[in-house]
Order: C-alpha cells, then structure tokens, then sequence
DNA sequence: CCCTGATTCGC
DNA sequence: GCGAATCAGG
C-alpha cells in the first residue's frame, strides 16, 4: 500500500486526535505501526512527547555497523535551541505537576477518578466502557497487579463491587476503554451549530 | 511480556 | 520516501 492523500489524511487526523500509532496502522491496513511512525516523523508532526535532551544520543549500535567516523567533529557551537513549541495542544490532562506541598494537602491515595455519571464523555466511550464491564474479568483488589485496569465498577459498599482488570493500555492504569473516559483528551463539544 | 513512540538506515 | 529493525521507556 502507498501513501494515497485520503490515507495520508486519516493518518494525520487520528495522530491529531492521539490515536496510537498501532490504531492508526489496524485502521488504515496494509501497513504497520512502524510505517505509520515512520510516516509520522517524515511529515513532520513526530511531536508529541518532549524529545528533548541536553545533547543527541549516540544510540547504541546493534550490529556490527562499519561507521567510518573516527569523532572528528566536535561541535563548537552549543546552539541554545529555544524551544517555544506553539503546538496546539488539545488540552492534553497531563499529570499536573502540582507542587510537593499542594500534593501533601491530599488525604490519601484516591488515583481513581469519578464514574462516568453526570461527566459529559463521548457517547460512544460510554458505550465503549459498557461494553467492557460485561468482559471485565470483574478483579478484587487484591488481584489488581500493574497490567490490570484498575478502574473500579460498581460501590464498594456492595458485594456487586470489582474491578476492570483487562490489560492496560501502555503506561495507563486502565484499559483502552477506561483510559478513554478517565482521560478525555479533547473537548466533548465537538459540534455546535448557531 | 504487553504496549508506546523514536530513530536509524538499507532499500 | 518508505518501513523493518531496533532502541528506549511505561
């Protein structure tokens, strides 16, 4: 498969909107995730972590690589690099790096964030949760390790209690579907007609 | 071991 | 330009 304009497009969307690069390959076919990130770089908008170090990393070669550079160059200039990155940011819920004070006046342990009640979620993340609940494997606390989801289903004052516990996404402490509603990347309104 | 993106480099 | 292999990390 080639990079036709369409596919080019859904690509940058579903980047733009922080679908992972293995999503966005599964949706478009006939290419890996690693194509997509390849893809990804080549055009430009690679940016979504901070990759920025003090200096480049030499990268550790795998193989037996025959790199003909006997370190000659040794860069004079340290280029200060100002970084205004005016990316746009949708609103990205990172850890909000609260001062250690601010972070001592909270009580206890409470990581987990309020049930998708009255919150405005996308519809079809709600649908998305509702449907894993049914294939939770329906954890105990202590069963919980650091590859299940975490996310708590139904009071803990009643026996009907448990968590998700399917696989995490990537770093999360939920699965894909609870990530989606515990952390709601971009602005529910999507549409508003006037 | 699962996943994530980042980078390199032969094609 | 492309993407597999690899790196680096959560």
């Amino acid at each position: 498969m080639s990079w036709t304009d369409e596919r080019v497009e859904l690509l940058k969307k579903m980047w733009g909107e922080g679908q992972s690069a293995s999503q966005i390959a599964k949706e478009l076919g006939g290419v890996t995730r690693n194509a997509v990130i390849g893809k990804v770089h080549r055009l430009g908008l690679s940016n979504r972590t901070t990759p920025n170090k003090a200096d480049a990393k030499p990268k550790a070669e795998p193989k037996a690589k025959p790199t003909p550079k006997p370190k000659v160059a040794v860069k004079p200039a340290p280029a200060p690099e100002p970084k205004p990155e005016p990316k746009t940011e949708p609103a990205v819920p990172q850890k909000p790096a609260m001062s250690a004070a601010r972070r001592a006046i909270i009580p206890a342990g409470q990581p987990l964030p309020p049930q998708p009640s009255a919150n405005e979620i996308s519809p079809e993340a709600l649908a998305k949760v509702n449907e894993v609940e049914k294939t939770a494997k329906k954890l105990s606390l202590m069963e919980l390790t650091e590859h299940t989801c975490k996310w708590p289903v139904g009071d803990p004052a009643t026996d009907e209690f448990w968590f998700c516990g399917l696989n995490v996404q990537a770093g999360k402490p939920y699965c894909e579907a609870h990530v989606g509603v515990a952390f709601q990347p971009m602005s529910s309104r999507r549409d508003r007609k006037r």
